[in-house]
DNA sequence: GCCACCGGTGGC
DNA sequence: GCCACCGGTGGC
């Protein structure tokens, strides 16, 4: 038995994706932080399924099958003490790129939600559930010690004071998310600053950026800008260490979902090399943006959410909270179903990845 | 003109 | 291959 490590996961805004983070052991041996991110897309097929969240879904009554192949992730049996960064609905949200944040009812108590990011679940390192948190303050409070304070149910009792690891977990894996490991022992944000995330399109170059808002809503993206602005606002530099900082973005699962660096720009036609990109040409399964659109977490009237146990790997989503819409991306530039081409299954994604280089 | 988003690239 | 940084650009 390896030692227990965080599991980060992120669902992101209008893309019907959650960027889910775990740790494994092998990540931990060979990155500083020992942190990965595992994407899943929709129609994630659970019969390819990743092993992010398998021992929360061991929590269930179907059968899981070990194959851990993929390197990033391969120490799956460890994910433990996983954070979800997840989106409510946001069909309403149309303040996608303000600062705003949103209010809404978590189980009769409002809760103030980031618009970039959405709601946020960890997952307990006894039980292996995962449980919603009631703020991106409260995850990233939690993240910062992740390592050294592994979460559990019970520590979610100061906000639901009834949960145990006996409840059904707020949330499972399911095909229709995009799963990515985040970074585990972040350090919160200085008071007054606030830490965004934002997740890049498919095949982009990067898989995300992080940016940091300043007190008086200066938005910086390098530690440069940081120090710069700081030196420039020494009313706003006081008691604020660099070290506070961090522009360490999660990693997708789907190694595919970042753009190699030495991969050739598709041709109009799509062809890459004279084949074609796998947004058309790999089996891959998509889900159209206009499609998610109808899709909407309920995050009002919360209850946690009664997943029956059902297999999976062939079951559609039932949780309400795994219902989002896609983050539009607001460059036209990037064709819409380039980046909705992250709905791929595991296994296609696993054979298309097979195929790189 | 602003800015969110994306790509490119140097350094490691 | 990854990270950090920053320039380019299209939508508003």
């Amino acid at each position: 038995m390896q030692p227990s490590l965080p599991k980060f996961t992120i669902k992101l805004k209008r893309e019907q994706k959650v960027v889910e983070a775990m740790t494994s052991a092998k990540t931990h041996r060979d990155c500083k932080i020992g942190e990965q991110i595992n994407i899943i897309a929709p129609n994630f097929s659970g019969e390819q399924e990743s092993n992010l969240d398998r021992r929360a879904q061991d929590t269930s009554t179907e059968e899981k099958k070990d194959d851990c192949s993929d390197d990033d992730h391969q120490d799956c049996n460890n994910a433990q003490n996983q954070l979800v960064v997840y989106n409510p609905a946001d069909a309403d949200s149309d303040d996608i790129g303000s600062q705003s944040s949103r209010t809404y009812s978590l189980q009769n108590q409002a809760y103030k939600i980031s618009p970039s990011v959405g709601a946020f679940t960890v997952q307990c390192s006894i039980c292996f559930k995962w449980r919603f948190l009631p703020s991106k303050e409260k995850y990233e409070e939690i993240r910062e010690h992740i390592t050294e304070q592994p979460f559990v149910c019970e520590a979610a009792r100061e906000w639901r004071p009834e949960i145990s690891c006996n409840d059904e977990p707020d949330i499972r894996q399911d095909g229709s998310r995009l799963w990515a490991i985040d970074r585990p022992n972040i350090a919160q944000p200085p008071r007054g600053w606030e830490r965004l995330l934002r997740i890049r399109g498919f095949g982009g170059s990067r898989f995300a950026d992080v940016y940091y808002i300043s007190p008086s809503g200066k938005k910086l993206r390098s530690t440069v800008e940081i120090q710069r602005y700081l030196l420039q606002h020494p009313d706003e530099a006081e008691g604020v260490a660099l070290s506070r900082f961090s522009f360490q973005t999660p990693k997708p699962l789907q190694k595919n979902f970042v753009k190699k660096r030495t991969d050739h720009v598709a041709s109009p036609d799509g062809r890459v090399n004279g084949t074609l990109e796998s947004s058309q040409g790999s089996p891959m399964s998509w889900t159209r943006p206009e499609a998610n659109a109808e899709l909407q977490l309920e995050m009002v009237n919360y209850t946690a959410p009664v997943v029956e146990p059902t297999d999976h790997r062939t079951a559609p989503c039932q949780d309400p909270f795994l219902k989002a819409i896609d983050r539009p991306t607001k460059r036209s530039k990037q064709p819409s179903g380039h980046m909705y081409n992250a709905g791929c299954t595991y296994g296609n994604l696993q054979k298309y990845e097979g195929s790189r280089t």
